[in-house]
RNA sequence: GCUGAUGUGGCGCAGUUGGUAGCGCAAUUGAUUCGUAAUCAAUAGGUCGAGGGUUCGAGUCCCUCCAUCAGCUCCA
């Protein structure tokens, strides 16, 4: 693909990426222009590609954009790609770059323009009438655009600050072909089938309800789903030497004071008055772990203590925020916190980094992992920021694990390492976490004897696998859109009756599963096979179909018809016990 | 919280310029006893998100709230 840069040389681009990106960038040019054309009072603030496409924040003053509005613009568009207007950059001086977008009304590109190196001159791409303050490379022609799509609008503030004004964000995508735009359509509609709130209104899993938003009913299937994870969590923690714990979901505002989390969290927390005073509901769990450590004296010999907590916490998210089990205002985080000295961190990281890969592997989930450091309003002595961030990286480096610094973005008590999981439309989501803390410990003064029987300081880690159980399951249905593995599949087994005349053996095969503790379901309506094969396999999304007919009841065997691969096969109920329970036990 | 959109029986939807709510699936009942992705028929089910207003008359028009959706911001 020919590119044209900021000096005005050109050159041809094969890596791909960078390819669809100078596209893309190209592509948002094109709709400014459009815009432009359309709405001559439009001023531009930012249009990068990204990876889904590309994007123009645009200042309309007060006028709204509808859906025929944005169909309109998308016809503008092709109009300037066949009108094939040749893309060429200049550059000019600063205090002219400023006069040329003063003149063109361009405000946003004048503050823009302020945020820039001082030094360095300023380079714009033209095209036809329309003039964008621009890095590049672009195109050098709108014809090589051949296929974009604008895919909606939405609000954006300007520079991502919620203090500033509102932009008309519009948003698009392109690709090098047809073909690929509609690979990249289709591929969105599969994605959308695969949504956790549709599946689980399906499949019975969950419910939100208009008295309570943000926080999830959990129905029998999404409860055996939820079980099933904490059976598994409760299995691996053990054999980690975790002990398990519980501490109140209320305790009163001078906990909340003491913890910090009243300063540095109060607008997100829940609150009530019991006899005069205010009591807080929790939205994290570590305070109680903290008294659950500090109700006796410690040994060193006790250390780590590994204190586990399947917590609920409620906090008061922003209701634009919620979505689905993504973004709840109630969940369950399956917390823990360490208690240790100095020299254990790097080995306690270690570990926790192993069983969280060792979690996300179980169920084949591709992760990243980020760094955050110390936010601005946050609590603490430098010297202890610092050390708790090299933990962190020490830990990460002798694990050779590789990670990203988002700055400033640790809780207000430590850094940490985020856990991001990439669901079915390839965003991401924080789900694990570890963070390393010396302000808990020193706020609530805990202590242990060291061997020379002098009084020490402990530190803490907080640490999630699931981060958010909800959010996990949330997660896990588009991950496997709806078709969980035997072990988590809330129905693992559904026998399926063709004839009344087998229903006496339907219901002793039925008993057999039940009794062996498989999640097990009896269809004995009087509806052809065909009818409840389609249900078991559209909505409820059964591993195994146990058909029983006259056959199977005459020769004393069950037919098994599995959900991913359609076949049949006919053993006798006794093989198939065992399969099925053995897949349950090893968890596959 | 901000920008835009949406809100009709359990679910998915239709309802033309305001005239008193319909369809499919599910449910219930009856018939059928039928072997691998939908058997036929009948029945029942809705104060059209909530509250105000305009009108002889509002699911349709106006206002205010609530919830949901796409994003922004924020976060597990």
């Amino acid at each position: 693909m020919k590119v044209i840069y900021n000096d005005g040389t050109t050159g041809v681009c094969e890596d791909s990426a960078e390819k669809l990106h100078i596209l893309r960038h190209s592509a948002a040019h094109i709709m400014a222009q459009a815009v432009k054309r359309l709405y001559p009072c439009a001023k531009f603030a930012y249009g990068p590609a990204n990876e889904k496409g590309f994007y123009y924040d645009i200042d309309l003053g007060d006028i709204k954009l509808t859906d025929a509005d944005l169909v309109a613009i998308e016809k503008e568009m092709k109009a300037i790609v066949k009108e094939n207007l040749p893309i060429k950059p200049f550059i000019l001086p600063r205090n002219e770059a400023v006069k040329l977008m003063q003149e063109r009304g361009e405000t946003y590109k004048v503050e823009h323009i302020a945020d820039l190196d001082e030094t360095e001159p300023i380079s714009f791409y033209q095209q036809g009438d329309y003039i964008d303050m621009c890095r590049g490379p672009h195109i050098t022609y709108t014809k090589a655009l051949k296929a974009f799509k604008i895919t909606g609008q939405s609000g954006a503030y300007w520079k991502n600050d919620s203090n500033n004004k509102m932009l008309t964000r519009i948003n698009g995508t392109a690709f090098e072909t047809q073909e690929e735009l509609d690979n990249h359509m289709k591929m969105l509609e599969e994605a959308a089938k695969r949504d956790h709130r549709r599946i689980g209104k399906e499949m019975n899993l969950f419910m939100f309800a208009e008295e309570a938003p943000g926080f999830p009913f959990f129905l029998p299937n999404g409860m055996a789903i939820k079980n099933t994870l904490i059976d598994y969590w409760r299995e691996i923690h053990k054999r980690d030497n975790y002990v398990e714990i519980s501490t109140p979901l209320i305790m009163n505002r001078h906990l909340w004071e003491t913890s910090g989390h009243w300063d540095h969290y109060k607008d997100n927390m829940y609150s009530t008055t019991i006899d005069d005073e205010t009591y807080c509901i929790k939205p994290m769990n570590c305070p109680g772990g903290v008294m659950v450590y500090r109700s006796k004296p410690h040994s060193y010999r006790e250390l780590p203590m590994r204190v586990g907590e399947l917590g609920v916490v409620h906090r008061h998210e922003l209701k634009g925020a919620l979505h689905g089990l993504f973004r709840v205002r109630c969940f369950t985080q399956d917390d823990a916190h360490i208690f240790m000295r100095r020299e254990q961190i790097t080995d306690e990281i270690a570990g926790v980094v192993h069983l969280i890969n060792e979690v996300y592997n179980k169920f084949g989930f591709k992760y990243y992992v980020e760094l955050s450091t110390r936010p601005e309003n946050s609590m603490g002595s430098d010297e202890d920021w610092e050390a708790a961030t090299n933990g962190l990286i020490g830990a990460l480096n002798k694990l050779n694990m590789p990670y990203t610094i988002n700055e400033g973005d640790g809780a207000f008590y430590g850094p940490k390492i985020d856990f991001h999981l990439e669901d079915s439309l390839g965003r991401t989501w924080q789900c694990g976490t570890i963070q390393l803390d010396f302000q808990m410990p020193l706020n609530f003064g805990l202590e242990y004897v060291d061997e020379k029987g002098e009084k020490q300081r402990p530190i803490m880690i907080h640490r999630v696998c699931f981060g958010s159980i909800e959010r996990f399951i949330g997660i896990l249905t588009e991950h496997f859109a709806g078709k969980f593995p035997v072990w988590l599949a809330p129905v693992q087994a559904k026998v399926l009756l063709v004839s009344e005349k087998s229903a006496e053996y339907a219901k002793k095969v039925y008993n057999t599963l039940r009794d062996a503790k498989v999640r097990v379901e009896l269809d004995n309506r009087n509806e052809k096979i065909g009818y409840m094969i389609r249900e078991a396999q559209t909505v409820d999304r059964v591993p195994y179909m146990v058909i029983i007919g006259q056959k199977e009841a005459e020769e004393g065997i069950v037919s098994i018809r599995n959900r991913d691969t359609a076949q049949t096969t006919e053993m006798s109920l006794e093989e198939f016990l065992s399969k099925i329970t053995a897949e349950i036990k090893d968890r596959v």
